[in-house]
DNA sequence: CCGTAAGGAGTTTTT
DNA sequence: CTCCTTACGG
């Protein structure tokens, strides 16, 4: 690790000194806004047309302006000659991606007037059509090359919910789930096996790091795994690790990798430090030497250790090629007032191993962030709901303001209060429009006509009938199969579902299903008329197993509009299971694009935005740090850029709200109700001078607990209900 | 073989 | 609370 503290230490050297010696740089009128470091970023390599420059390397702090440095890099690249079509943009999500695409036509725009070149302009009127995260980019390759790597093309995409449902699949026929001993739940199962893909650890390495109470069933575990990969591949079913994995597997493979590589001249990567080894390998089989590469992150900013994403990738990144990739740290915050920094630099500074130096602005203002005390829960909803309605009196907007959170479930309280205050809100993480089980029924008609061979679609859309039940279900299936004989299943399905022998119970609803499944076989209903179609057939299934089915019809017909975008049913699937929409608010759907509202959001969907007002729900200890995430001293680090991200994401105004007692549900073995909670331990109490105390609500009541009282409950962590319990032990 | 009811166990963050 | 499993009546 020291190692890689001075590595950086003398990167960060040599970034200074290039800035202040490179009198070289093209400081044409569109560049002149930039810093050097931002300029030196931007401009890197690319003075002789025609030579790829080498890799480039750039430490982004927060707030630093990365994402219009990136853009302007981009658009530099465009200016320089670069074909827009040959440039590869990977982002961290789909809302990056299309921010980033507007910034680079804009600023080439502009650039292409003060140059007078306007065949730049016209370069780009095709746009950047590679701007993606890394899975649609895969998606979208792996199609165009899957004759070449047996692939069927029409392979459809397994979201997180599908993935682990075939694998209860398979878990059942391998008899897994009748062990003496409870079998990890499919969920768990799914996720053991996507960490061994993306990390390429072995399976005994992750059991032992991540999931040591699964260590027992190493042997089962990975029968099962060679068993899920089997039935994906007879399925013609990639998961979300399977698009990364076969574009990996194709850029190492030679007859496809030149291909592949020749395609883009440029490759550059956003948020780097959020990308595991898996995405690693494919940057360097597409760019063996590092030619055309360029990566940006900040190592103080990862957060997806969970899902696989390694910081050693931003860190060995230079090392990686000869000569070494050059480096550049952009350090001035343009966010955040000097008192949030000053805060947020101190809880990152606590971190055990720490790589990047700290940030800095010359945004001065008085106004320390608020560390507010309230009582529990419910006050500390009505704190921000008053904070929120104020601010918005002053004339700050809603949709200025934000409320961050560790876990989706910690806003409920907030979201209870919002909607009985009448004020709107929109929420970002937590469960999706495309988890409730309506919408994934009638996707699953189309991706079940998409590709027969799903089974997991098959499975869910026939049990849809009364009277199908699981076994009935397979029999189908089966059937589809042996008819298809090795064939596209498309062809033969319909007459297969006509043969079928269906239950006396299910007779009535067998036709219309017939009709249905052999018009979307034979597409005979052109897209998007025909997803009213699914859901006209949907209806009446639906109505008879909710209660609420109007809500849920509303919901459909939202989606029906949403499917009319789309040009093809092949490509609403795949980009809605790859970026599907990630808010939900309290009435169905997403207020209109101008109405205000307030944004509720996980600490991990607030990446990369910014607020003028940020409030931090629950900075105590079992909610930062989640108490499920104190096992290692990593995860506890990275629990701590997660305050950091969320601290970082304020520019005037940060709250920090610390509940004295919060809420624990379903805690069996401890049953408690509430627990005492004390502040964060990431706010340490050297640091207490940079924020400003505040107990909320600010009268004081004669009977109550002092603070000094309620602090030291709050120290020891003390539990009576836990105790009165014992006495009875 | 299906559907329902009852009871037990697990539980973050997401492309 | 929600998911999953099991037991039992059509």
């Amino acid at each position: 690790m020291r190692r890689i503290l001075k590595s950086i230490h003398r990167a960060n050297r040599s970034v200074s000194t290039v800035a202040e010696s490179a009198p070289s740089f093209d400081t044409a009128a569109w560049l002149a806004k930039l810093n050097a470091a931002q300029r030196e970023a931007v401009e890197y390599g690319t003075g002789t047309p025609g030579a790829l420059p080498g890799a480039l390397l750039v430490i982004a702090g927060a707030g630093s302006g990365k994402t219009n440095t990136l853009a302007h890099r981009v658009a530099n690249l465009v200016v320089k000659g670069a074909d827009p079509q040959r440039i590869l943009l990977l982002t961290f999500s789909r809302r990056a991606a299309l921010e980033m695409t507007r910034r680079v036509t804009r600023i080439t725009g502009a650039a292409a007037a003060t140059a007078g070149a306007p065949s730049v302009g016209a370069a780009l009127a095709q746009g950047l059509t590679w701007a993606g995260t890394f899975h649609s980019v895969g998606a979208r390759l792996l199609r165009e090359y899957a004759d070449l790597i047996g692939l069927a093309p029409a392979f459809t995409i397994n979201d997180r919910e599908d993935s682990a449902d075939l694998m209860n699949l398979v878990r059942h026929e391998l008899g897994l789930s009748a062990k003496e001993r409870r079998f990890p739940a499919k969920g768990t199962c799914f996720a053991i096996y996507s960490r061994v893909v993306n990390t390429g650890a072995s399976l005994g390495q992750v059991l032992d790091g991540a999931f040591p109470w699964c260590r027992e069933w190493q042997d089962d575990l990975r029968r099962l795994f060679a068993a899920y990969v089997e039935a994906k591949q007879k399925q013609s079913v990639l998961d979300y690790d399977d698009l990364l994995l076969y574009w990996s597997h194709m850029a190492a493979e030679p007859a496809i990798a030149a291909d592949l590589s020749a395609r883009f001249d440029h490759v550059l990567v956003d948020e780097y430090q959020d990308t595991n080894h898996l995405q690693a390998s494919i940057l360097l089989a597409m760019k063996p030497d590092g030619r055309g590469l360029t990566v940006v992150g900040d190592d103080a900013q990862s957060i997806y250790s969970f899902r696989g994403a390694t910081v050693r990738n931003i860190l060995d990144f230079p090392a990686l090629f000869d000569p070494p990739a050059r480096q550049v740290t952009l350090e001035q915050n343009y966010r955040s007032s000097a008192p949030i920094l000053a805060a947020s630099n101190a809880v990152i500074e606590l971190a055990s191993e720490r790589y990047t130096k700290n940030l800095w602005t010359d945004k001065a203002s008085a106004q320390r962030p608020r560390l507010v005390t309230v009582a529990d829960d419910a006050a500390q909803a009505r704190y921000v709901v008053e904070q929120v309605l104020e601010a918005r009196e002053q004339g700050v907007k809603l949709k200025s303001q934000a409320v961050l959170f560790r876990t989706a479930h910690h806003s409920a309280a907030l979201e209870i209060e919002l909607t009985r205050r009448n004020i709107p809100f929109v929420k970002f993480g937590g469960l999706k429009f495309l988890d409730s089980v309506h919408v994934k029924d009638v996707l699953a008609v189309l991706r079940w006509a998409e590709n027969p061979r799903d089974r997991v679609a098959g499975f869910r859309v026939v049990q849809l009938l009364p009277g199908v039940g699981p076994a009935t279900a397979a029999k189908l299936l089966d059937d589809l199969v042996a008819r298809a004989d090795g064939g596209d299943p498309v062809a033969t399905a319909g007459s297969v579902l006509a043969a079928f022998a269906a239950p006396a119970r299910a007779q009535e609803d067998w036709h219309p299903f017939v009709r249905l499944m052999s018009s979307v076989y034979g597409r005979q209903t052109p897209w998007p008329a025909e997803f009213e179609m699914v859901r006209r057939w949907y209806e009446p299934h639906l109505e008879r197993n909710h209660e609420d089915a109007a809500i849920r019809h509303a919901d459909l017909l939202q989606m029906e509009s949403i499917a009319g975008t789309y040009p093809s049913r092949e490509r609403f699937l795949t980009e809605l299971t790859l970026d599907p929409p990630d808010a939900t608010s309290d009435e169905s759907g997403v207020p209109l694009i101008d109405e205000d509202y307030l944004i509720l959001s996980t600490i991990h969907s607030a990446k990369g935005q910014e607020w003028r007002n940020v409030f931090v729900l629950n900075g105590v200890d079992g909610c930062i740090p989640s108490d499920l995430g104190t096992g290692s001293d990593e995860e506890i680090d990275e629990e701590r850029r997660l305050l950091y991200v969320a601290m970082t994401r304020a520019k005037e105004d940060l709250h920090i709200v610390v509940p004295q007692r919060f809420y624990v549900h379903n805690q069996t073995h401890l049953g408690d109700r509430h627990v005492w909670a004390s502040r964060t331990r990431f706010i340490a109490t050297p640091m207490l001078p940079l924020f400003d105390a505040y107990a909320w609500p600010r009268a004081p009541v004669a009977s109550a607990p002092s603070a000094a009282g309620l602090a030291a409950a709050a120290q020891a962590k003390i539990e009576i209900a836990a105790k009165l319990r014992k006495m009875w032990d």
